[in-house]
DNA sequence: CTATATATGTTGCTATAGCAACTAATGTCA
DNA sequence: TGACATTAGTTGCTATAGCAACATATATAG
């Protein structure tokens, strides 16, 4: 006769619950850093850095790049567009399609909020050392990796 | 005279965005497999798995345990009493201060999640040898440690 | 003892995430 | 060619996150 032993999780020794703070810590410093001088959510700041480094791609293909929803992305590339950060030119051969691109005003403030980024990155990377730095963003992608693999086949 | 080069981010490899699609990632499964099988979300999971490790906590201890902002806390507890998962005692000392605590219905229903919980961490886990296990977890955790200074150090 | 500060929780408001339904354009197959 | 499926993007709806303002209770300083 076994008994059973009701099994108690700690909440902060669950790595999910770790990545998950720790991402959300992550993203509270940027979203300041974007919000305050520049007006911009993460959300938005994504879909331009993908559009400055693959100009012309349409709605679908920014939303497979920043794992973003298209029906968010579909409102934040109308922001964008309105605050004429982005623009939009639909395809003659495709009418459904679209491709967006940065405007003259995207990429300044692009240029503007890249070393910022890279700054805050730096810093918050500092914990760790070079070694461990490389070390981490393996695992990192590994887990990466191994989550979208897992959300494919269910 | 030296000429300027902008600089390009690849936002795939940038850490802080790996870090925040991984974690949606996870939380995904999770939050999958709450809402179907038990209508919780993960915020009212994460409370529930506080109260069944330390019982008797105040609001104010649940949200540091689980970095849930207070009023996010208390709609998330209002619904949590409603369906009689948890209660709720105010001290006579203090008026202001409520106890939380599992209801019995509450400690069935965390019996029932956590081994599912413990298989889905599991799985995703299991892309990562032991040493590698344990190595992503120490660097995930200097890293969290490293993010909480740095918001409590602006 | 009163005035002020602090602590605990709740509520109001706005923005965003995310699902589902929808429109419009294009592809496919009999 | 014509019915049906698929693709691209938009809109509607609900739930949640998160900030700020609030109400109430307690602590503290003069």
């Amino acid at each position: 006769m076994t008994k059973n032993i009701d099994t108690i999780i700690s909440l902060e020794h669950f790595l999910p619950y770790q990545l998950y703070v720790t991402s959300n810590n992550l993203s509270g410093f940027f979203s300041d850093a974007y919000k305050d001088k520049f007006a911009l959510s993460i959300t938005q700041w994504r879909i331009m850095a993908v559009l400055r480094e693959l100009p012309d791609s349409s709605a679908d293909e920014v939303s497979l790049k920043t794992h973003i929803e298209k029906s968010i992305l579909s409102r934040a590339i109308s922001k964008l567009l309105q605050r004429n950060l982005i623009q939009r030119v639909f395809s003659q051969q495709d009418k459904r399609r679209s491709m967006l691109s940065l405007t003259c005003t995207g990429i300044d403030v692009y240029n503007d909020i890249v070393p910022l980024s890279v700054q805050y990155e730096k810093d918050i990377l500092n914990c760790f050392s070079e070694s461990e730095k490389s070390q981490f963003s393996t695992l990192l992608n590994t887990l990466y990796q191994h989550t979208e693999k897992l959300k494919n086949t269910p």
